[in-house]
DNA sequence: GCAGGATAGTTACTTTGGTAACTGTCCATT
DNA sequence: AATGGACAGTTACCAAAGTAACTATCCTGC
């Protein structure tokens, strides 16, 4: 009978990286100021491009919108982000950082570029290697897949 | 200010394509035998080494204890696995497929094996760089890692 | 200008997973 | 042989995340 070892295979190993990786991540901001993911992932992506909605945050972090809408909340009450009904589109809330929320960030990104650093070099000389294979993996799986967060 | 983009982070990036990859593997398995990740494991992993413990399931697939019982619990519901107390320790029981249990799994695992064989097909020569650096980083975090199964 | 469908975002409900507490058993010390 | 700590496994409780339904607004075609 064909058999298959678990330790070997290649969702599971890939699915056992990331959440120790997360896990660890998490280390960097957790402690100082107690950030979930999605949390970060709004924080990273608003200081990123300023001033946008949740929409489009989802759709640079994938995340789904029920995702976003929970953490956009959580960072409100923290004072971290406010929030500003569009004019042409009422629907539609544009969402930025206040000051509060960018000193945060500003906390916390040269710990995670320290993290992200310390992961690649214990990588050595295979980090770029792994790199270009996960731009070829994104490549071939996110596009045409049937990602949680897509609509 | 020192800035991030999210979209090139890493451990952004394992979560992602480990997510999008356990999706569009459960459609491997899901349609025809409707498991969870989890159920997945325990078969696997009993089907790779015989009758062993739910403990020794949780350190060999990475999960937590409560996540075995459950799953356990379902795939005996199911009438894949029977139990049986050990008599030297009465703590422990043995876990073992029955042959519905078996059969199942050997139906799974060539699509397994496909599946897998898709992913590296995509990356080409990309595909052993991969798993070196995989290798590299499995050994780096999950010896000394706060792993989330660890005690 | 209004009816119907689409869209941004929130909320209710359900599922899943983790933490901590509990049960039953083992073993070491006395 | 009694007591206390360790350990396998389950369960109760809580937090996180997804699905689907809802609200409010927009836009298109009539």
């Amino acid at each position: 009978m064909a058999t298959l070892a678990l330790e070997s295979f290649l969702p599971y190993r890939l699915n056992r990286l990331a959440s120790v990786v997360s896990l660890k991540f998490r280390a960097v901001y957790g402690p100082h100021h107690d950030l979930t993911v999605p949390e970060w992932r709004v924080l990273a992506t608003l200081a990123q491009f300023g001033t946008m909605t949740a929409k489009a945050i989802g759709a640079h972090s994938a995340m789904h919108k029920t995702k976003v809408s929970r953490a956009v909340r959580a960072l409100e009450e923290r004072r971290w982000l406010v929030r500003s009904r569009s004019e042409l589109d009422r629907r539609e809330e544009g969402l930025t950082l206040t000051a509060a929320g960018l000193r945060s960030y500003a906390e916390i990104v040269p710990r995670a570029l320290a993290f992200e650093a310390a992961l690649l070099a214990e990588l050595g000389p295979h980090a770029a290697p792994l790199l270009t294979a996960l731009e070829r993996m994104e490549a071939g799986l996110l596009d045409d897949a049937p990602r949680p967060e897509r609509r």
